[in-house]
DNA sequence: CAAAATAACGCAATTAAGTTGCGTTTATTT
DNA sequence: AAATAAACGCAACTTAATTGCGTTATTTTG
């Protein structure tokens, strides 16, 4: 029982229930999006002082998703964001939030908009659901006043 | 007043509104959203034959979006949607719609999904939200399938 | 309506996100 | 400890998106 983190969660056996191997990089990686709440490569990258090959990220981040720790967040432009999924609301396979979000369109940062409440996934005649997504975009706090 | 095509519109006069030059590509273009839920660059292309430079492409949504005419779409790939701004409730500066989207993640098609009521806009404290959209994800009837 | 001004267009070159193959290293299983 | 499987790094590649610039089309003005 050596865990030393500022959230007391033990990111190996974490990686481990999810069937993810747990290399030094992936539990930094997972502790990382414990951090933020959301991260795109270019993020990771800077995170991780650029001493972690590109490729290496890019393939830990798709091997997170299929084993259900995270999920993309749409954006409109075109770099893919991953968000931490929250055992309450994700499976591996359905992924939604109760609430909204919004990312900054100057800085790219995600937040987490608790008053906005996502509708319930409900079945629609020949569509399969995957995922549900309130997304609201604009300039955060410090990006509209520049 | 010889207006043709499948929406009795006059695109001409609705480019000039928008303060957008009515050239032959920018007519039809517009003409293609009034068909299409929503067009990629890669799409149009296509659409034209590829008789239509890509740059023109590109520079014609930057410009279509600039003039309110239509807004970018959310999504989990990399690739920029447009879809056709709603009069009733899009403005140039703040583009939201009533309803839900679906985006299929195999043949990226997307649809309206008129039973997914989408939160009406509040300002929320610092943020200055220029879109609100609601965003699934899945496969379509077609594509789930095969 | 013709000239001047402005905006759109096409082409070539560039940037940057994301992908693929393969040999090597590290982790997991037996 | 040996065998197996997964992760890693590097180089090369693909493709979406951007930029500069000379040319052509549209719009404005006298
Ligand atoms: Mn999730
Ligand atoms: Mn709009
Ligand atoms: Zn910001
Ligand atoms: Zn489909």
């Amino acid at each position: 029982m050596k865990i030393k983190n500022d959230h007391n969660l033990d990111f190996a056996l974490i990686l481990a229930n999810h069937g993810v191997s747990k290399t030094k990089f992936r539990i930094n990686l997972l502790n990382l999006f414990y951090e933020k709440e959301s991260l795109t490569v270019k993020e990771v990258m800077n995170k991780f002082s650029n001493l972690i090959n590109k490729v290496t990220i890019y393939r830990a981040l798709v091997s997170f998703e299929e084993k259900g720790l995270i999920h993309k967040v749409p954006s409109s432009n075109n770099i893919i964001r991953y968000s931490l999924c929250n055992s309450d609301e994700c499976s591996a396979s359905l992924h939604k939030h109760n609430h909204g979000h919004f990312i900054c369109n100057n800085c790219n940062q995600t937040f987490c908009l608790e008053n906005y409440k996502s509708p319930d996934i409900k079945p629609v005649d020949g569509f399969y659901i995957n995922s549900l997504n309130l997304i609201l975009e604009g300039y955060c706090k410090d990006c509209h006043l520049n």
